[in-house]
DNA sequence: AAGTGGACCTGCTAGC
DNA sequence: TGCTAGCAGGTCCACT
């Protein structure tokens, strides 16, 4: 579910309210992708620090330590004075004396993992490997270029990696290479440097737009105050099959599946 | 090393 | 109306 624009649409609705808060009790509810890793009562008492983003994950600095979340595919966090009793998909509770965090989670791809430092233990293998932030001004044509050189999966689909640039997903990349006309199928060392420099601006300016219009909603994604997001209605190939591409060049939107997930192109102005 | 496919889990929708 | 197949925003891991 959630790609960069939504994870940090959420961390942004919560952040400043839960810093300064004291860690009362902690509830866990049905196993998520990996163990938290520590006693919950261990996270008793400590107070909540900043609560940073990287990539998708996002890292609440605890007195001691932290916790790495992730909201998998259909995962959302909520930030609440006054919590009703978790339902069935409510997996992890983090009572303070302020309120209530409480990760949602239906398909359970998601997780909440402890670790001593976001570069330690379980949190740093997972953060381990992860490409630059789209907005880092490292991030730029000559690094995609070089990134991608000796690389042979279609470009889609290294996109999506991670290990190049960090959050764009399935939606974020289907529209980014919508913007920069490049076809999803292009073989990523086959990319000029001029595409390149296209692609990386095309990258920041689609999870730009994401996020003034706070993220994508396609069927359950909420922030810590509930608001749903809008981007999907502006979005332009995704999910937009049959229908006429909107630069009026005449061609259709496709879908086909790369790597078992859907793309979304106009095969007219999306070009090799 | 890089590429591929399967795995994790539940809910919703389209189609019969 | 009811059942089933197929699909969904992610990403790790095993295997070639």
């Amino acid at each position: 579910m959630p790609e960069l624009p939504e994870v940090e649409v959420t961390r942004q609705s919560f952040a400043a309210r839960i810093r300064g808060a004291r860690v009362t009790a902690v509830r866990l509810g049905k196993p998520l992708r990996w163990p938290l890793g520590c006693e919950p009562e261990t996270l008793v008492s400590q107070s909540v620090g900043e609560v940073t983003r990287r990539g998708k994950y996002l890292w609440l600095a605890l007195d001691r330590g932290g916790l790495l979340m992730h909201l998998g595919m259909s995962g959302s966090l909520a930030f609440s004075a006054a919590a009703q009793g978790p339902g069935p998909h409510d997996h992890f509770d983090l009572v303070t004396n302020r309120g209530t965090l409480r990760l949602t989670d239906p398909r359970r791809f998601g997780a909440v993992v402890w670790a001593s430092a976001p570069d330690a233990g379980a949190a740093g293998k997972l953060l381990a490997g992860l490409g630059l932030e789209p907005f880092d001004p490292a991030f730029d044509g000559a690094h995609l270029h070089a990134a991608l050189r000796g690389r042979k999966v279609a470009i889609k689909q290294a996109l999506l990696g991670g290990a190049i640039v960090v959050g764009a997903g399935n939606i974020y990349a289907c529209e980014a290479l919508f913007e920069a006309g490049i076809d999803p199928r292009t073989r990523s060392d086959r990319l000029s440097r001029p595409r390149c420099d296209r692609l990386a601006e095309a990258i920041r300016q689609t999870l730009t737009r994401a996020l003034e219009l706070g993220g994508s909603t396609l069927r359950d994604f909420r922030d810590a105050h509930g608001m749903a997001g809008e981007f999907q209605l502006q979005a332009r190939v995704y999910g937009r099959d049959g229908e006429r591409c909107v630069r009026g060049d005449g061609g259709v939107v496709r879908r086909i599946v790369q790597g078992q997930r859907a793309t979304f192109f106009c095969p007219r102005c999306q070009r090799r």
